[in-house]
DNA sequence: TTTTTGCTTGCACATCTCGTAAAATGCTGT
DNA sequence: ACAGCATTTTACGAGATGTGCAAGCAAAAA
């Protein structure tokens, strides 16, 4: 059981159980860029405002922010708090009418996303670990 | 389709813009448990290390601690940590060895939650909008 | 014009999160 | 028993995050 000692990827000296699963694995993951891309991707619907901000819009099509936050019975500066990380994100897409803005869900994913992952806790609920 | 005033949701005056879309899209989105729910779970995946250590799993199928460290470059310590919050949500399953505990993935949902949302910034990337 | 309405922004604060270091646990081999 | 290794746990500090208040802005109403 030698340790490799060529390193593609690392310098000196590592202990590994398994170097050729380590190796093999280490250049089919996501980079370290990507993974902070994916982050923040779900970092963004990390957050139970913005998680029932974009179900709301998901399930209304498009709301004003009084009517939004109203919705989900949060104050108007919070979810405009929130709506401004969704739209710098191109989440969700916004509409001026008047003195109104209205907002919409603006990415195919970020829905299947929602909908799997309300499937996922739906599915779990009453499960004890 | 008049507005009911008794209010079976707010209290007293509030202005709504279109008051029917509110109560209609209110009782069709979750309920703050169930955003919580869903907030946690995607707070797992909202880490770079967590991110790439499911991704890691998703492709070897089971590795031990160490080899996962060095598999994605993080000291065991912070390794150890961010399975622990893994397994006790449910997402990983491990098993002892000798002395070495090996993880795998343990959710069908999260599988298709990393495909979708890889999916989603490969395809986002270099896109304005 | 001035006022009001709908929304956004900047700031302060409390809270949470992640990584590191150090100590503890559990298993193996001598 | 003891030493050594793989992993976990605890404690702690730096940084990030969500929310409310108050001020600012833009469009409609007076």
């Amino acid at each position: 059981m030698q340790i490799s000692r060529d390193a593609d990827t690392d310098a000196c000296d590592v202990k590994s159980v398994d170097p050729g699963k380590v190796a093999a694995t280490k250049q089919a993951i996501i980079d370290p860029a990507e993974a902070a891309e994916l982050a923040n991707l779900f970092k963004l619907l990390a957050d139970p405002t913005r998680a029932r901000l974009l179900h709301a819009l998901l399930e209304a099509g498009e709301l004003c922010v009084c009517d939004l936050a109203q919705t989900i019975d949060v104050a108007e500066t919070s979810v405009s708090h929130a709506l401004r990380l969704l739209r710098t994100a191109g989440i969700v897409r916004n509409r001026r009418a008047g003195r109104m803005i209205y907002y919409a869900l603006d990415d195919a994913h970020v829905r299947l996303l929602l909908d799997l992952s309300l499937e996922h806790i739906r599915h779990d609920s009453g499960e004890g670990r």
